[in-house]
DNA sequence: TCACATTTGTCCGTATGTATC
DNA sequence: AGATACATACGGACAAATGTG
């Protein structure tokens, strides 16, 4: 019991293949590895590492899981350096949502609630590109629904790019984040024309008052736009990218 | 180059240790499996799907990053399900902080401006569970102070308490994350007693307003705090669980 | 305290599938 | 079409850790 003495931390804590993560992290993080680049095969690795392979195949597993390589088999292939890390916290969100620990009403508040504090970045911070960009976005938007296509795509792409343009990375993450859980619930639901074209208009009008600087009139019908998708919601009709 | 009679889906696409990962991940979800319950250990998992051991290690692997299971060596040990999603959720912002696709000015944006919508919630919404969880954490925290220890880990804990008392769970996964990030610059940079003091004495007087549902108040005296918190991590002088 | 059973961690060798050239 | 390179998967073995009698 007497732990007075206990000045030696433990020289292993970490499983091999923990470590061995670890350390190509501290690589692509120190910039040696850059996204695109090649990493050895795993036969190579484990001669580097002096270690057996299934070790390294773990170690691999890892850093896939956490975001920071894809895998390709077959000649040529390998581990590759590529960030997924985006896409790897939405799963995790997905998780959330399919263990029952998020549901779709908090989903929706807290959704609403970014969604207004990043328009008022957005009327603040927003550059040329990304109005030109927002621009493009509801342009193909409404050429879909013109041809009596849902949009449902560009409805997503149009939060994104909105985040985007807060200029701040987290919100970008966020928004993802929630996005992947309700494009999973449309994916299943499936979503209307009539849904996807309303939501178009209310782009249209929400990009015409970010344009303007118009912050009283964009934050109304950002209010209106999210209390019409949150009604769908609830009464179960299929919605979209609110 | 003819796919128009592809009506066919590939019968594989996913490795097997994928497979079997998700149809483990499918019996939790389903409840077949509840927390701190244990599965079969390696050996026996790979006799009922009749696949190798290292087919289901890998499987294990991302059964545990994904937060659904812990592992344990030795005798009685063994694969166990615990919910460690948050945790997983927090280790990729920390790593998108690493990899610099966030900053510390982004970090701190973002949690004033989720603390002033929790802020605003809890005042509507906590229950006197709620309240008397916040006066003890700031009772301890005082504790602490009285006898010149800095109360870290309590005043972190004070804005995980608010985040609950939102009663939307995802406040807590946003607000956790972003903590997880502050956590390690904190763990770099240190943290003294006179911060640590400030700290909580804001704390005190934020519960003080929320107890009495003064909205102004709460938010005014969380708007200082925020920005004094702000000033210290910018002059790069060490700051503390704001 | 000590021996034992259990279970993960790691290694090696081998075979198969698959993508590239 | 064939050769090459690589991940994927199998089986057997031993080491290390941990709980139990």
């Amino acid at each position: 019991m007497d732990e007075s003495k206990d000045v030696f931390e433990p020289l292993k804590t970490k499983r091999t293949f923990e470590e061995v993560s670890e350390l190509i992290k501290g690589q692509i993080f120190k910039g040696v590895f850059k996204p695109g680049d090649k990493l050895p095969p795993e036969a190579q690795l484990a001669k580097q590492f002096n270690l057996g392979r299934q070790t390294i195949r773990e170690a691999l597993r890892l850093l896939e899981l956490s975001g920071f390589i894809t895998v390709q088999k077959g000649g040529g292939g390998g581990p590759v350096i590529k960030d997924t890390i985006l896409q790897r916290i939405g799963d995790l969100f997905l998780d959330s949502f399919k263990m029952k620990k998020i549901s779709l009403v908090e989903l929706t508040e807290v959704r609403a609630d970014i969604e207004r504090i990043v328009l008022g970045y957005v009327i603040d911070r927003a550059d040329e590109s990304d109005i030109k960009r927002l621009k493009k976005n509801v342009r193909e938007a409404r050429k879909k629904i013109d041809r009596k296509v849902p949009a449902t795509q560009e409805n997503f792409q149009f939060h994104r790019l909105l985040a985007e343009a807060s200029k701040n990375y987290l919100f970008v993450i966020v928004t993802e984040s929630i996005m992947a859980v309700h494009t999973e619930i449309l994916s299943r639901s499936g979503s209307g024309l009539e849904t996807s074209a309303n939501v178009v208009m209310y782009h249209e009008e929400i990009l015409k008052a970010i344009i303007d600087k118009d912050r009283t009139e964009a934050l109304q019908l950002l209010e209106k736009h999210i209390k019409e998708v949150g009604r769908r919601l609830n009464s179960g009709i299929q919605s979209e990218g609110a």
